[in-house]
DNA sequence: GATAATACATTC
DNA sequence: GAATGTATTATC
């Protein structure tokens, strides 16, 4: 069961997804015709612009995924601040044409998909880590709940249960049908939660709904340095070890292959991955490639339908590019 | 054939 | 020297 293949199909969206998620995370000017879903993304996404500022809150808050900065590893507990990725950055701007693609606008709709659930039973939301314990270790031991998350999104909720009816009429058969395949696959894979596993999944994870993709793409904007930088000095050191185990199994989980992962979530190569899986250093020992790791964690972190979600349409847009060309030449 | 692992080269 | 990419090889 791939997941990717309910993405997969949706061949248009990566085109005109693109854009409409551009809009939506900047100027939000909603693209074409698509009224309803235009004016539902719009409200939601506009979000976009309380995103943006619920997320830096969100992000700064939340004990596992600041993004603030790297502080010494030496400080802190055993959590790490999710960075700006900034060694990336500037890469990104080279390569935005594939993949590392802000996928933020189809995110839009996928936070309207999945709204109910995610909001519903946050407990059960990410807790289906069999052996979160490892991560556990490090990761679990988040020093406290994000009730400022928690707060923007129940923000998001009261929009999206509206949107998401406007948004299943609005949108076409295609990407309706391509939801629910993601819908099914989510209700199957989040199915029953031993919530043990990563730190606290039921606290974290669900500020990252909309807005997070495009941080979690590779070229995303520099976090505030904000108040996750002063928040993030309590959170540091990710055990790269339990990371890199958990990653190998949500890769084999969803069989989604290093390649892909390591292009469209980390901006890496596929060999690259699979040494960092294969030997991960410990963070103590690691300068720039502690970005790497973050994006794994923060991967991690994601609700799985956005992580599916940034691993696939990427790979649409990828196809959409190709397929360009193709019909170019 | 697709994916993963490894070796080596390159960049900073 | 660390991090990564590319090319190649191994594995399934």
């Amino acid at each position: 069961m791939n997941v990717q293949l309910g993405l997969e199909t949706s061949e248009d969206i990566s085109g005109s997804g693109q854009e409409l998620m551009h809009n939506q995370n900047r100027t939000l000017h909603p693209p074409v015709p698509r009224s309803s879903l235009v004016s539902s993304m719009t409200s939601v996404l506009d979000g976009s612009d309380y995103h943006r500022s619920d997320h830096h809150l969100a992000t700064s808050l939340h004990p596992g995924l600041g993004f603030g900065g790297d502080s010494p590893p030496a400080s802190a507990n055993s959590y790490t601040t999710l960075t700006p990725l900034q060694p990336l950055h500037d890469k990104f701007h080279h390569h935005q044409h594939h993949q590392c693609v802000p996928v933020g606008n189809v995110i839009g709709s996928f936070t309207l998909m999945r709204e109910d659930r995610g909001l519903g039973p946050p407990s059960n939301f990410y807790s289906h880590y069999p052996k979160d314990i490892s991560m556990g270790q490090s990761l679990s031991s988040l020093p406290s709940p994000n009730l400022t998350s928690m707060h923007s999104y129940g923000h998001h909720s009261g929009h999206l249960s509206n949107e998401k009816v406007v948004s299943s009429n609005g949108f076409d058969a295609h990407h309706h049908s391509m939801f629910s395949r993601i819908d099914q696959h989510f209700s199957r894979e989040l199915s029953p939660p031993p919530s043990s596993g990563v730190g606290s999944p039921n606290n974290m994870h669900q500020h990252h709904y909309v807005h997070h993709r495009a941080e979690m793409n590779c070229r995303q904007n520099p976090p505030m340095p904000t108040q996750s930088t002063t928040l993030s000095g309590q959170l540091e050191e990710i055990n790269t070890k339990d990371v890199a185990q958990r990653i190998i199994a949500e890769l084999k989980r969803y069989s989604i292959p290093q390649a892909i992962f390591a292009e469209r979530v980390l901006c890496r190569s596929q060999g690259t991955l699979s040494d960092l899986l294969r030997n991960p250093k410990p963070w103590s020992k690691l300068k720039s490639g502690r970005e790497t790791f973050k994006r794994m964690w923060r991967w991690l972190q994601e609700p799985e339908f956005q992580r599916m979600a940034a691993l696939s349409l990427q790979k649409e847009r990828a196809r959409a590019n190709q397929s360009r060309k193709k019909s170019r030449s």
